[in-house]
DNA sequence: CGGGCCATACGGCTTTGGTCGTAGGCTTGG
DNA sequence: CCAAGCCTACGACCAAAGCCGTATGGCCCG
């Protein structure tokens, strides 16, 4: 039994993913995930799933980081990127930070079975319009990339918080712990990530972020 | 006698620009500036300028947060963008903050020259590869820009700071004043930016950012 | 199986951040 | 000329952030 986990917001999107997914593999035993939060508990109840199917533009990915954190966490399981973005650019940026596929939402059943397919077997599929194509980040982006690979699942929760502008005392809470702990997370977070304070983490974890204009949060 | 003011961090652009001011103005009193910090001053000591030529990518510049802060400080001021970026959607987002016209750094001496007096004239010049320009902007991005327009040349640079990661006594420092009027600086920013931290302030800040990767603060 | 390593968790203590009240200087308009 | 309003500036006070030491439980390896 072959299980892949599929992680999208959109309810009608993530049932076509699943359909095609069945018609690619058969046998294959599915696990839903509609938010990064809960597609991180997914990954820690399913650590020998083969696949991920990863939306772009979930609650908390903010941009490359959740990609970026699961290849560090299970460097083995490869991971089809699913957007609506088909900007070449995003393309390339995905596959530099060890995505395996990327397919845009506008991509017809038939190809997304084979893209399926073909990524299961250790092939890397790409939409086909772009050809010659060099998986190039930019060096800052990749810096900020590696030191986010090496967070703990935990750390890495708390740093989408940050990066939201939430003080300890609400992560404590979100997360049912003490704001002792947050703290002590926060400590192992900029030592790994090289910086000396709270706003620093949060800027280079928007580094990855794919659009500058484009957040989740909106004060103001 | 008409003042023009230079600011960019490149000497030898910034020479070759003064010299298509000179021709395109004969009688213009220039003044230069290499940084942001030093284009603040610039604009405090000649407030009567009647036009100002930027460099996008300066030190401290932040994207577009420059360009912003000073139409919001000096409406009246036209602002030329200098560029090396020519991407569209880039020159887009610099007309909907209020640009007077945008020349890529590509552009020849006659095209800047005529770009200069068309914006003296009140006209609004752009490169001749972008037609139909709809000078849009995102609307988290507008928000973001219409708050830092509301803040003080003082308050602006220490938003800069902040956006750099510096503690208040680092700011404080920089600035010659004590802690406690940095923390004061804080408090009105956070109202004017309808935010509650600093982090937050930080994270506002650089939604006017050009890109997400290229940073020019390099922690990690 | 026992020792080493690490993620997670917590409390106490110091440093930094953020609020409030206050005050001088500068400009604008009656 | 004085009043209103704003920018800048400061000190005192409380809340939040960040550092230290410590503890527990899971995991791998000899």
């Amino acid at each position: 039994m072959r299980e892949v986990l599929i992680a999208d917001d959109h309810p009608l999107f993530r049932d076509a993913l699943a359909r095609a997914v069945t018609q690619a593999v058969p046998d294959a035993s599915l696990h839903q995930a509609d938010s990064v939060a809960a597609l991180l508990n997914l990954i820690e109840a399913h650590p020998h799933a083969e696949l991920l199917l990863l939306d772009l533009h979930m609650p908390g990915a903010n941009g490359f980081s959740a990609l970026v954190h699961v290849r560090g966490q299970q460097p083995g399981l490869p991971v089809i990127i699913v957007s609506a973005q088909e900007d070449a650019r995003v393309i390339q940026r995905a596959v530099g930070h060890g995505a395996s596929g990327y397919i845009p939402k506008s991509t017809s059943a038939d190809n997304i079975v084979a893209a399926i397919q073909r990524v299961l077997e250790g092939d890397v599929w790409l939409p086909p319009h772009v050809s010659g194509l060099t998986a190039k980040v930019e060096s800052a982006e990749a810096a900020a990339a590696a030191h986010v690979a090496e967070l703990t699942p935990q750390q890495f929760r708390v740093l989408g918080m940050i990066a939201e502008g939430l003080l300890n005392k609400q992560i404590a809470y979100e997360l049912n712990v003490s704001e002792a702990t947050i703290k002590a997370h926060m400590t192992a977070i900029m030592r790994k990530l090289n910086v000396s304070n709270r706003t620093q983490v949060a800027l280079l974890a928007r580094r990855l972020a794919l659009d500058p204009a484009l957040e989740t949060a909106d004060y103001g």
